[in-house]
DNA sequence: GTCTATAGGTGGATAGAC
DNA sequence: GTCTATCCACCTATAGAC
């Protein structure tokens, strides 16, 4: 266990090197080709100076990805400056496919790696929906919620047609991780580059809440 | 290079049991996971044994995986038995579902790959939209062809509306994509057990190609 | 065709000097 | 806090006996 840390830190300092290159790396190559050995040749240490700082493999990985969720975050966060309910949804779409493309390895792990392999490493008990499973919890805020809330939003305005709510998040970011996760792995180049996927996916979701109003 | 086999042989057979058992770790463990030792070690023979059917481990890899693309053709196939252009529509959709969910390992390998990943070993030049950039290409049939063929029966039938055929399939496709892959990845175990899961996914079906009409 | 034996590489983790 | 040295497990691939 890393004892407590100054408050204030150089740029520079080894432990948060240290995260956020196995945070790369476990985007890179995924848990089975991720190496403590190879985290610490990048950073320009000792594989056994990286137990200083963790407890080992697991923990390492575990501490360095929970930042991807910081992440995603950040990005949604954006959307709430919209002055409508109905802009704020598709303002929040928008975050959420900016997200994806410009993070695609954040991307990959969490919303496209199997759930066991995202879980805490021993300690913390695997309940559903704690962690990863429910839609990527944020530190204080699930990010499905935050989703709901948008359609929650339009309902109350009379935008789409109300039903249960969270029945037609799971719609929506259905379809957004639908057309994200197809374009990040490659499959959707057909449609050309970034500005024409962002055009096709404004116009798919346009379509959609069409079919929801 | 193996040497050319008699037409019949047994169930037993080395070769195959090496492609199944390849094919079942590589989608297990993915590529970085993935060793030949694992793979003899499971059939029951030396790791040296191996070398007698195929060039190493990628050549084992591309060999085994080439499978799971005809268990996918095998489940589209199935939907051309209904007898007009909506119901074929619906039931590929169907079929898209029963496919990932009753094979989610290979569903994983095609679609939530990294495309880099799932590559012919070397001699075949990556040409785009060769082996699967552009969905999935079966052995003689495209899937996503496969698709675009069901939306343009239903605009021929007038059942949605007319436009890009190759664009609506797509939104439909992420669509399926988004709720199947999430469903795999885990995270939409709060909709319930898979008749559940089922149930949901057709209503969504049916909205989406509502708002198509 | 399959085996054993082996070479040469990766990795995780620990002990002990500094 | 970082290092070197070390141990052990695992891997790919090859050589040569049977």
């Amino acid at each position: 266990m890393p004892v407590a840390r100054p408050f204030v830190r150089g740029l520079t300092d080894t432990r948060a090197l240290l995260l956020t290159t196995a945070r790369d790396l476990f985007l890179e190559a995924g848990e089975p080709g991720f190496s403590l050995r190879e985290v610490a040749r990048r950073v320009g240490v000792s594989p056994a100076a990286v137990y200083r700082h963790f407890d080992g493999k697991e923990a390492l990985i575990f501490a360095a990805c929970t930042q991807g969720f910081e992440v995603f975050s950040s990005y949604l966060v954006r959307a709430l400056a919209a002055p409508t309910a109905l802009e704020r949804a598709l303002a929040a779409c928008e975050q959420y496919r900016n997200f994806g493309l410009e993070n695609p390895l954040d991307y990959r792990f969490i919303f496209m790696s199997p759930a066991e392999q995202v879980q805490p490493p021993s300690s913390q008990p695997t309940e559903p929906g704690s962690f990863v499973n429910g839609g990527a919890m944020l530190p204080q805020y699930s990010t499905f919620q935050f989703l709901v809330d948008r359609i929650r939003e339009c309902m109350d305005a009379g935008l789409i047609a109300r039903g249960d709510t969270k029945q037609t998040a799971v719609l929506v970011w259905a379809h957004l991780h639908g057309l994200v996760s197809l374009r990040i792995a490659g499959l959707l180049e057909a449609i050309g580059d970034a500005p024409a996927f962002a055009e096709v996916y404004r116009q798919s979701v346009a379509r959609l809440f069409r079919g929801l109003a």
